[in-house]
DNA sequence: CGCGGTATTGACCAGTCTCAATCACGGTGG
DNA sequence: CCACCGTGATTGAGACTGGTCAATACCGCG
């Protein structure tokens, strides 16, 4: 069960890694108020077209970003994790033009957008810390559309993988890395343009390789080398410091 | 050929699409410095990796936003017509994580990060019309990853056709829509994910439907609604007042 | 113990790519 | 004015990735 301060303290942590703040700004983020929500697997908690008043910061669990084709179908555009605010976006954008869903069980924590306006004026360097994590998020989306239009099944996958286990933190030096993963393989379709089944086929593939597997909702990375190879992963596009 | 002034007109009344300014902030967007370049068709004017301190303004041609692959392989995240500061974001982030390469001669005019910063911490509305910007920028390549995801060949054409109408304000009324559009087939194909065969086969097929078609360095649309339709394309994403 | 959602596998089909040849057209030099 | 050339457009044939349909197996849960 996370702690709202943990949380908020994760996030300042992630701006730090790319914005310089003082202590004041720090302090002005740490103290941001905001309401506690626990959404249950599957449920959106941004809905699409829905004009937002509070950003959400996810304090357990994992939410993913969607659009969404005429024809219902989901595409998802980012998965976001502990200590992210999800829709930072929305501050400047209330219009959410992309929903936000919980991928099981998920915490957040709801940050209202007059709260994070106001620390913006008063602190131009977080106004601009926020702009600058929002360009990021950009970044990270176009990495994605490089990845699902370039690579093929198995190294999408494979990258997404990679990426998943550079942001949560796991260190590259263990010897067996995992960590959890409560992603369908529909989802992982979603999140990477295929179908399920192919999504299947194409585990299977990297299983067989010798490079990862899923088990009991967790990823097991046997071959870091080999999967970043597969995938092409480079972490340099997640601008975080301390990543490989 | 353009003038200076006019190009930081129109990137004004752009911001002004979105937020709301005062006359004072207005004056600081016109007022601000650069210098400017005219780039020959196929030149990079902002090369991967490059720590720019400058962001371009379109002023006339049309501009190309590029991720590469290790293999060289080129993907179009996005296209930028007169009017668009086309790299806004490295302001915030000026190590370049994409590419910025005229299609067709292009004129640019370059105004300092410095400037633009200057500004921005003068009228906090700026700031926050800079970042709103970007946010809707990364909207646009969430559709793009959608479109190009979920759609087949034709779709995905017919939806940048559609959008870059739009985006020039060619008017649905006119019973001939047409604008300017110095792409290749090859070009097509990066910004749609395509190989040029294909692209070529998917616009025979646009043409022969009667929908639209490229002549001249010229988009000539023949049937507005049918278009749209194949490219399930609306607007709204684009947060644009005044476009259909 | 049975049920619903998820995972797995197979057979077949479709959209797109690859390779390769040909064509159209604007510019260049004689 | 015309032959030559290079780039981009067009078209065809065959290969391959990934999608569709469908059946079966697994697994947590009430």
């Amino acid at each position: 069960m996370a702690d709202v301060s943990i949380a908020l303290a994760k996030w300042l942590a992630r701006l730090r890694l790319r914005s310089t703040l003082t202590s004041a700004e720090c302090d002005a983020v740490l103290g941001l108020p905001g309401s506690l929500e626990v959404i249950p697997a599957g449920r959106d908690f941004v809905k699409l077209g829905e004009v937002v008043d509070r950003s959400c910061l996810v304090l357990s669990g994992i939410a993913g970003r969607f659009s969404q084709g005429r024809d219902g179908i989901r595409l998802t555009t980012a998965l976001h994790i502990p200590g992210d605010m999800a829709d930072l976006h929305s501050v400047v954008l209330p219009k959410a033009a992309s929903a936000l869903m919980a991928l099981g069980e998920t915490q957040i924590y709801r940050v209202p957008h007059e709260a994070i306006r106001e620390v913006g004026d008063m602190h131009p360097a977080l106004e601009r810390a926020f702009w600058r994590d929002c360009t990021v998020d950009g970044a990270i989306l176009s990495q994605w559309s490089m990845t699902n239009s370039r690579l093929q099944g198995d190294g999408r996958i494979a990258h997404l993988l990679a990426e998943m286990s550079v942001r949560v933190g796991v260190s590259s030096a263990d010897d067996q890395m995992h960590y959890p993963f409560p992603l369908t393989q529909q989802q992982i379709g979603e999140a990477t343009n295929m179908t399920p089944v192919h999504v299947n086929r194409m585990l299977r593939g990297l299983r067989d390789k010798g490079l990862v597997e899923i088990r009991a909702r967790r990823v097991h990375i046997m071959d870091w080398r080999g999967l970043c190879a597969v995938g092409e992963f480079d972490p340099i596009y997640l601008h975080l410091r301390g990543a490989e």
